[in-house]
DNA sequence: GATAGTTGATATTTATAGATGTCAACAATT
DNA sequence: AATTGTTGACATCTATAAATATCAACTATC
């Protein structure tokens, strides 16, 4: 019984940690099975935004090695492009997410353009200008494969 | 002036046969520059839904061949595959665009997945079984690229 | 201060998606 | 009745996306 108790608290640790840049890109990469190369790209294409510690250099949460694991099922189970990925991803209702408003949608970027997650995106002008995109409900409630699709459901249910 | 009409009319008619299916495969694969083979592909990955006559022969309309140019610009410029392009078209909200009831959602294989567009499916036991999927508005409504971020962003104001 | 890991940039490899080619049986057109 | 185009199935080609490798300059750690 107190064993099951202990390894509880054991799991709960680590998901406190589950949101901490805890990893440098060679650990991760280690863990992902991947090479630092491939890391590196899916960060230039827009699809992950590791954190960045003052010396520039990269750092990987447990979140984040999930969310690369779901990048990786997309192109190499489902056969899905990362150019495919970076249009679904431009499909997130981040408009909703954040609620914008209809000011912020006239100029923004990423809500009147649909081959870039917003997070790709600076946002002049809008309530997104400045913000931490890795810090966004946009880019965290979007951690898992198929949260696309919810979160578009998610939209017809708002109002009531 | 009488040029302008005339002309005008004649356009008209164009548009007037815009959905009308008079195009078999072959003379189709011409006019967009690719091979029957391709076309034959487009439909069985499920991207496309062409005419069939009753001798069971394809029958493409000039509606039919500016939704493939689209696909081809979606492959070729835009880099998405083909299975990228079947896991946005998933994302359309035909739930809100055909109104189908909540049960109806249960019980959608479509609804549940994101894998393959709608005309994909059957749909047994919904609003859509046994409705032709090429005259649905889900199918008729997307055949323009860049469209299906403006159905999502339409079901946010349509309580309204 | 020496070893190990990082940075970005350029070049190269490899796995495969997308597109064709060929075929015999069948259908449409003249 | 003959020509032309279609059907599906199987095999093949090719362009390139995804992943690596290599490099010199820089940073972290022991």
């Amino acid at each position: 019984m107190s064993t099951i108790i202990k390894e509880t608290n054991i799991l709960m640790n680590i998901d406190i940690l589950h949101n901490e840049p805890i990893f440098p890109i060679g650990t991760a990469a280690k863990l992902l099975n991947i090479s630092v190369h491939t890391l590196r790209m899916y960060e230039r294409e827009g699809l992950i935004i590791p954190y960045k510690k003052e010396t520039n250099q990269r750092a990987y949460s447990k979140a984040d090695l999930e969310r690369i694991m779901c990048i990786r099922k997309a192109i190499n189970e489902s056969k899905i492009s990362i150019n495919g990925i970076k249009t679904i991803y431009s499909l997130i209702p981040c408009w909703d997410i954040v609620k914008c408003s209809e000011e912020d949608r006239k100029v923004c970027e990423s809500y009147n353009s649909h081959f870039k997650p917003c997070w790709s995106f600076n946002h002049p002008n809008t309530v997104c200008e400045g913000s931490d995109c890795r810090e966004c409900d946009v880019y965290k409630n979007n951690e898992n494969c198929g949260d696309v699709k919810e979160l578009i459901k998610n939209i017809s249910g708002d109002g009531k």
